[in-house]
DNA sequence: TATAAAGACAACCATTTGGTTGTGCAAATA
DNA sequence: TATTTGCACAACCAAATGGTTGTCTTTATA
């Protein structure tokens, strides 16, 4: 098993997602993120750290606060590995249809 | 820590999009999945299970063999999660151009 | 100035993950 | 019929994951 650390794995916990989700809408320091979140500051941190590791997180030291901000950019990586599936997959039903209607002359 | 079994998780694992970007071509069983991808037969038997059980994969009997179809209608799970954060994030932007237009004034 | 708040760092822990090997059985094939 | 093939099941293992608590430093605030 290898240190995997991509967007991936990224978005694969529920957590995870909460904070990009919030991100999403504005930056915000680590104790906002995990006001909400039923977990110790310092796990909110490890998930921060990970999102940060990846490029989906930049931070900014203001004063004793880091404002995290997101980097939606990456998940393109995602959105492009679904489609290029999903595009495959529906090129057999097309494939299983032109001979069907060829069959049917 | 829960047993989360969704399809962030199953598509998380690289080996696991390997193989569904190979059943996106075609049905397969469990050996020829495994033919070039350099591991057990039981570690892909294993991954087989872990795209089963979140509805990724739907398996027919055909003798002794198990023949493995995708079934990628539940990626639109993660695709509209990653729009709608993406659409979030965007309408930042929007907000923030909105705000400078008018202090141009 | 004394205290509180933000967060970094480390140690620790249970569970999950992703792999291995061995055994056994049913179906296909020589 | 004897042998090979496909795969399920179980036991095992190291490493990763996702959490915890405690200590410490720096920055704000009463």
């Amino acid at each position: 098993m290898i240190e995997r650390r991509d967007v991936f794995q990224a978005i694969a916990d529920p957590t995870r997602r909460i904070i990009i989700s919030r991100l999403s809408q504005g930056p915000l320091n680590i104790t906002q993120i995990g006001e909400d979140l039923d977990m110790s500051k310092q796990a909110i941190a490890k998930h921060i750290k990970i999102l940060r590791e990846c490029g989906m997180i930049v931070m900014n030291q203001k004063g004793r606060e880091q404002v995290c901000e997101a980097q939606l950019a990456q998940l393109d990586e995602v959105t492009d590995w679904v489609m290029q599936s999903r595009k495959l997959w529906n090129q057999r039903f097309e494939k299983l249809d032109r001979f069907l209607a060829s069959t049917k002359k």
